[in-house]
DNA sequence: ACGCTGACTATTA
DNA sequence: CTAATAGCCAGCG
């Protein structure tokens, strides 16, 4: 798959152990777990931020195994590129998301982040 | 092996 | 402005 290398080279200082895409998942995890507190990313950008600018939708196929990721994987910070919390339904409960997110500090109105704008956080600008 | 599905997105109408 | 379309690719019946 994937593989933007300067990206992936920075992802491999995060978790090394990158030799095969099967570590797809894992990069994703790795880059989602960088997302600051309070703060939010797309699919998209994640799976820029890989090189695989065209399949963020693998990237929310990853989130769905994320449950049995091993350190917690933050997917309630993981919204699509309009801000909304297209994955809320996926949790464990469909407010579960919603919940997480505000006890951060990010306000969510009808299943949209507000100030979506300032809070999204690049993952490309955030790991260099 | 095949076709359908989807936590996405960018493009075109 | 909204709606349809086409790439995308790993699972699953």
């Amino acid at each position: 798959m994937p593989t933007n290398k300067k990206s992936v080279d920075r992802l491999k200082t995060i978790k090394p152990s990158g030799h095969k895409d099967e570590n797809f998942f894992e990069m994703v995890y790795a880059v989602a777990r960088q997302i600051p507190k309070g703060r939010v990313t797309s699919y998209g950008a994640i799976a820029a931020a890989l090189g695989a600018k065209s399949s963020a939708r693998m990237v929310g196929w990853a989130m769905n195994s994320c449950r049995k990721a091993r350190p917690v994987v933050p997917a309630h910070r993981v919204v699509n590129r309009n801000g909304m919390l297209s994955g809320k339904h996926h949790f464990e409960t469909p407010d579960r998301m919603e919940k997480l997110l505000k006890k951060e500090g990010v306000l969510v109105k009808d299943d949209k982040i507000v100030n979506f704008k300032n809070l999204f956080w690049d993952p490309v600008e955030g790991l260099s």
